[in-house]
DNA sequence: GATCCTCGAGTTCT
DNA sequence: CTCGAGGATC
C-alpha cells in the first residue's frame, strides 16, 4: 500500500501534517506541562496516529521537532531533572480491533525468533496497563534514593519527595527468609495511579475548597506526584504498582519477567496480582477478553493490556527497535471516556409527570457505541455538575451500559453558552411544573390530563411485566393518543382492525396482531393488574403485596389507609397513595370499564413445593445467565419461596451470576456472601 | 433519631 | 444501573 502510493506528495499533505504538529504541541503543553488537558487521551492518540500515518507515507514530511518523535513532555524548571542511565521506554500500541492485536504479536515474535509454525507456542507474561504516570524508582543497597519520572524517555524530573510519601512503596527493601537477596542497585519501573474511589473524594474535596477539579485519575496522579510542594503530596491518596526493570547490578537475574515481579513482590514492593502467564496466541486473546470483562470491577482505571515474552533471554535476543522493546506490546481497550459537545437540554415527562433534563449530545463513539442523549437525572445535577449549553463534556458508559456526563469543561465554555433553566410549565400540556420543598424533581401537576402522561401511563399499563399487550409500542400509542381514540386503559379494548390499520407504519396484519394480543391479555394476576394501574409509589413488589394482602379488587379499592398500612412493606406515603388513587372518581370509573371489559384474574396461586434451600432466602441475580433469562430465573426461585431482590446486603443468602457480571459481585465477594452459577441454582431449585 | 435495606422510577442503545 | 426516598429496625 505504501509503496504504490508513495511518489507525489500532495499539497493537502503537508499542510495537514503541519496543522496536527501545532495541535499535538499545544496539547502536549497543557497535559503534560500545565497538567491542564485540554484533549482526553482518545482524542490525542486519534490526531497522534493520523500524523504518524501521514509521516509513515510521506517521509519528506516527518521533522525533527515532529510529535512523534519524543514520548513525554518538557521538564519544568522548578523540579530538578534526572538522566535516566538505561532510557524509560515506551510501548508499541497495537491499534486494532479484536483479536489480531495479540495474533500479530505472536507472529512478530516467532519470526523474529526464528521459530518453526510446528514450535511450540511461546510463554508471556500478561499484565494490566494501569492509567497513571510512569515512574522510576532507584534503590541503593536496598535504599530509596531517587524516583524520576518518565519526562521524555532520557530525561525526566526528580520527585522524590513527593514519593518518599507514597505509603505503598517501601523506603527500604525488605529481605526476607528464601527470597533472593536484595541487589546492590536496583532501577524499578512502574506506575503511580490512583483508585477510582480516591479520585472521587479527591475531587469532591477539591470541590468543596473550590479547587479546580481533576478530569481524570491519571491527571490527578500527574499533578499530584509533580507538586512542588510534598506537603499537599503526602495528602492525596497515590498508589503504585512495579512492573519492570531499569539499571540493577549484584544479583543474579532470574530467568523469566514474571521470576522479576515475583522477587519485586517479595522485596515488599507492590506488584498487581491480576498478571497471568500465558501460552501462545491463544493465551493473550483470552486474557485480553476476560480482563475486558472484568475492567469495570477493577478499582483503578487501566487503558488496556500489556503482553511480555516471559523468558528474559528471550527478550534480550529479540532487542529493541529504535524506541521500542520488539519483545512487548500494548493492547488498548476502546475508551470508556470522550469528550463531546451539549447541543441543547432538552426536557422529558414522565409517567409520573416527572421532569427529566436530558442532554442532546455531539454524536460521540464511547465504549463501543455511539452516544446522543445522556440523562441529567435533575435540576439539582445539572447546577452541582455546573453543565451549560454549549459546553464541552466529558461522557462515560457507566456500569457498562448507560451514558452519563462526568462533568463540564469549564475553561472550554465558549461565551455563548447558555444555563439550563426549568420550564415553569409542562413543555406536552402546558400546566404548571411544581417542585415539592426537599424533593429533587419537578413535575407536571395536570396528572392524567397531560398527553405526555397519559401515554406514558398507557405504555406501563401495556409493559411485559404489566399485563404483557405486545406491539404496542411508543409510536402506536402516540398517535392513537394524538388522534384521540385512546384515553384510558379501558379505550384499549374497543379497538379495531380497520381503525388501526388507518395509522402510519401499521397494516392489516400488525393490526391484526395487536388486537389479539390485547384480546389475550384480559386473562392475568391481580398483582400485575395493580401494578399496570400505576399507582404511585406502587411497584412490582408492593403490587405483589397488596394483592397476596387483599385477595380481591373490590376489597383493596374499598380499604381505608390504616387497613393497608397493615399490609408489609405500606407506611404512611404509600397508604396514602393508594387511598388517594382508589377515592378518585375517574380511576374507579376506569377500573370498572376494565372489569366490564372481561379482564379476569387467575386465583392466587398457592406456592408449589417449597425446596428446602430456597424457600425463605433471598437472592440476587447479576449478569446474563446461560440459559435462563432473568424473568424465568426469577419466576422460578419465587414459585419455590424465594425472594429476589436487586441490591447485595448482609441479609442476602445467594447471589447467582452469570457473564459480564458487575459490582454486585464484587460486593458479594466483600460481604463473603455464597455465590452460585446457573448450574448451582438449578440443583438448589429441584432439591426436595 | 439514625442507619440499613429495599423498592420505585427513570434511562440508553441495538 | 443508579439515585432518591420510604419503611423497618435498633
Amino acid at each position: 500500500m505504501a509503496a504504490g502510493s508513495d511518489g507525489a506528495l500532495p499539497a493537502d499533505a503537508a499542510s495537514r501534517a503541519q496543522e496536527l504538529r501545532e495541535q499535538l504541541e499545544a496539547h502536549n503543553s497543557s497535559y503534560y506541562v500545565l497538567d491542564a488537558p485540554t484533549v482526553l487521551d482518545a482524542e490525542y492518540d486519534r490526531l497522534f496516529g493520523e500524523l504518524q500515518a501521514l509521516e509513515g507515507r510521506y517521509p519528506e514530511l516527518l521533522t525533527v521537532d515532529s510529535p512523534t518523535q519524543r514520548v513525554g513532555g518538557k521538564v519544568l524548571d522548578a523540579l530538578q531533572p534526572v538522566t535516566h542511565r538505561v532510557p524509560m521506554l515506551s510501548i508499541q500500541t497495537e491499534t486494532d480491533i479484536e483479536d489480531s492485536g495479540a495474533v500479530n504479536f505472536d507472529n512478530r515474535v516467532r519470526k523474529e525468533l526464528g521459530l518453526a509454525e510446528e514450535a511450540p507456542p511461546v510463554e508471556y507474561t500478561a499484565e494490566l496497563k494501569f492509567d497513571g504516570l510512569a515512574i522510576s524508582l532507584r534503590y541503593e543497597q536496598g535504599v530509596l534514593v531517587q524516583a524520576a519520572t518518565r519526562g521524555d524517555g532520557a530525561t525526566g524530573e526528580d520527585v522524590t519527595t513527593n514519593v518518599r510519601t507514597i505509603r505503598v512503596i517501601p523506603l527500604r527493601l525488605h529481605q526476607r527468609a528464601g527470597a533472593p537477596a536484595v541487589p546492590d542497585t536496583l532501577e524499578v519501573r512502574g506506575e503511580i495511579y490512583i483508585d477510582r474511589r480516591d479520585f472521587e473524594s479527591l475531587n469532591a474535596a477539591q470541590q468543596a475548597a473550590s479547587e479546580k477539579l481533576f478530569v481524570n485519575p491519571r491527571n490527578a496522579a500527574a499533578g499530584c506526584i509533580r507538586q512542588l510542594d510534598s506537603r499537599i503530596a503526602a495528602r492525596r491518596p497515590l498508589s503504585f504498582f512495579a512492573y519492570g526493570m531499569g539499571e540493577s547490578t549484584g544479583w543474579a537475574l532470574p530467568a523469566t519477567h514474571c521470576g522479576m515481579l515475583d522477587a519485586f513482590a517479595a522485596w515488599g514492593l507492590p506488584v498487581n496480582t491480576d498478571r497471568a502467564v500465558v501460552s501462545g496466541a491463544q493465551g493473550l486473546i483470552d486474557y485480553h477478553r476476560r480482563i475486558g470483562e472484568a475492567r469495570n470491577r477493577l478499582p483503578f482505571d487501566i487503558d488496556g493490556v500489556v503482553y511480555k515474552v516471559n523468558s528474559l533471554a528471550l527478550q534480550q535476543q529479540l532487542g529493541f527497535r529504535s524506541r521500542e522493546p520488539r519483545w512487548a506490546v500494548a493492547h488498548k481497550y476502546p475508551a470508556q471516556e470522550e469528550l463531546t459537545e451539549v447541543l441543547d437540554i432538552e426536557v422529558q415527562v414522565g409517567r409520573t409527570g416527572a421532569i427529566t433534563p436530558v442532554a442532546r449530545l455531539k454524536p460521540v463513539f464511547v465504549g463501543g457505541v455511539t452516544v446522543t442523549n445522556a440523562t441529567l437525572h435533575n435540576e439539582d445535577e445539572v447546577r452541582r455538575k455546573d453543565i451549560h449549553i454549549g459546553d464541552t463534556v466529558v461522557v462515560r458508559r457507566a456500569g457498562d451500559v448507560i451514558p452519563e456526563v462526568v462533568r463540564a469543561l469549564a475553561e472550554r465554555r465558549p461565551a455563548d453558552a447558555r444555563a439550563f433553566v426549568m420550564p415553569q410549565t409542562c413543555p406536552s400540556c402546558g400546566a404548571a411544573v411544581r417542585r415539592d420543598e426537599d424533593e429533587a424533581v419537578a413535575r407536571c401537576t395536570a396528572g392524567l390530563y397531560c398527553p405526555a402522561q397519559r401515554k406514558q401511563a398507557l405504555l406501563h399499563f401495556a409493559s411485559r411485566r404489566a399485563l404483557d399487550i405486545d406491539g404496542l409500542g411508543e409510536k402506536i400509542v402516540d398517535q392513537l393518543v394524538d388522534n384521540s381514540i385512546l384515553r384510558t386503559p379501558a379505550d384499549l379494548f374497543r379497538l379495531e382492525v380497520p381503525a388501526l390499520a388507518a395509522l402510519e407504519r401499521m397494516g392489516d396484519k400488525a393490526a391484526a396482531n395487536l388486537v389479539q394480543a390485547i384480546g389475550q391479555c384480559r386473562d392475568t394476576t391481580l398483582a400485575r393488574f395493580i401494578y399496570a394501574l400505576g399507582i404511585r409509589n406502587v411497584g412490582e413488589s408492593t403490587a405483589r403485596d397488596l394483592a397476596a394482602h387483599f385477595r380481591d379488587i373490590n376489597v383493596l379499592m374499598a380499604a381505608d389507609e390504616l387497613r393497608l398500612q397493615q399490609v408489609t412493606d405500606v407506611g404512611p406515603v404509600v397508604a396514602q397513595s393508594v387511598a388517594a388513587f382508589f377515592a378518585d372518581a375517574h380511576n374507579r370509573a376506569v377500573i370498572s370499564d376494565l372489569l366490564a371489559a372481561g379482564i379476569h384474574f387467575a386465583p392466587i396461586a398457592e406456592p408449589e413445593q417449597l425446596a428446602p434451600g430456597v424457600a425463605g432466602k433471598t437472592f440476587v441475580l447479576t449478569g446474563t445467565l446461560p440459559t435462563l433469562s432473568r424473568d424465568e430465573a426469577k419466576a422460578r426461585i419465587e414459585a419455590k419461596g424465594g425472594k429476589v431482590s436487586g441490591s447485595v446486603s448482609k441479609k442476602t443468602h445467594y447471589v447467582v451470576a452469570g457473564g459480564e457480571a458487575g459490582s454486585k459481585l464484587v460486593k458479594a465477594q466483600d460481604l463473603g456472601v455464597a455465590i452460585l452459577d446457573e448450574a448451582a441454582l438449578m440443583v438448589l431449585l429441584e432439591s426436595m
